[in-house]
DNA sequence: AGTGAAAGACCCTTGGT
DNA sequence: ACCAAGGGTCTTTCACT
């Protein structure tokens, strides 16, 4: 195989740091083939770069909260923008999407209670400037998140034709 | 103050960690009051326990995934597990939700180009069986994520009571 | 059970050349 | 890219509560 250019040495080293967020860099360094070196100074740079962020996940639940819904929100026109930022410093708001379509946001909650959810919706999201109207659907479970993506990346990130590196990708085959 | 619980020092250990995931464990025992031996074997029984997971997360934009949508899926009764286990195992979706509501599913996805998804969106999703009907909508922008989120827990964690007044979780379960 | 403490081997990180 | 020094990890062991 030809030399991989620098954006594929950087993306197998975030491929291989998906697998094992925690091994060491002399290990990663034997994988993608480069010295220890070069991948200590290309991992500081990707995460200064904000492409690559070390992240502890904990159990929402086990940090007690354990109700987790999701809001649709349609907001007045012009304070969309104001309205994310509001919900984006809660501190019981984990996720902000700003998305197309009938409603304009769509926010993931984390509550200790059912009933603290229901105090946060109709006494505080409810008041908040710009909310139109606002629905809130129950979370019953998570079959998957995002750092479990990140190892499906890993695993098919090498077959750049399954998923298409230009505008015309073919019809990916993946299977279940 | 009174010694702590032995899940109040799990909780401080995460809080920490949260902080700052790539910290050395002599820092964080020096920390959270308890000595190097001790944080490690918590550490090492959250993470088996599934309390606490490592991670990294890469720009999905980097990895050459620029386009993010979001899918709602009514499913037909009885399909919907099934559906969700198969969503979960294709390597576009980076999340799936089981809700309560009009849709019995909330997917998020990945896609290498707004063709991908539409690839995707008409001739995968739309003939995966139980699937009855389903919406998509484009991401214009996330202001807030999990692993961010976590700090606000970080933060915020100590004052029980900013957060209301639902029973304090006792044992939190098994489940992530 | 869980913790603190200590010693030693090993390896990694770090900063300098 | 190489190297050396300092420091962290990990294991083992033991006494303590």
């Amino acid at each position: 195989m030809a030399s991989k250019s620098s954006i594929e040495k950087d993306r197998s080293i975030i491929r291989e740091l998906v697998q094992d967020p925690k091994q060491t860099n002399v290990a990663l360094a034997a994988k993608v083939g480069l010295s220890e070196g070069s991948v200590r100074r290309r991992m500081e740079r990707l995460v200064a770069e904000g492409q690559l962020q070390f992240a502890v996940i904990p159990s929402a639940a086990f940090m007690g909260r354990p109700v987790h819904t999701i809001f649709e929100i349609q907001s007045a026109p012009g304070a969309t923008e104001r309205l994310i930022d509001k919900l984006a410093g809660m501190p019981e708001i984990a996720y902000v999407y700003h998305v197309t379509g009938q409603f304009d946001i769509i926010a993931v909650g984390y509550f200790a209670s059912s009933n603290a959810m229901r105090t946060f919706w109709t006494e505080r999201l409810g008041h908040l400037e710009g909310v139109m109207e606002s629905r809130s659907v129950m979370v019953l479970r998570v079959a998957k998140r995002a750092h479990e993506w990140a190892r499906d990346i890993a695993a098919t990130g090498d077959e750049e034709s399954a998923w298409g590196t230009g505008p015309e990708p073919g019809v990916p085959g993946t299977e279940v």
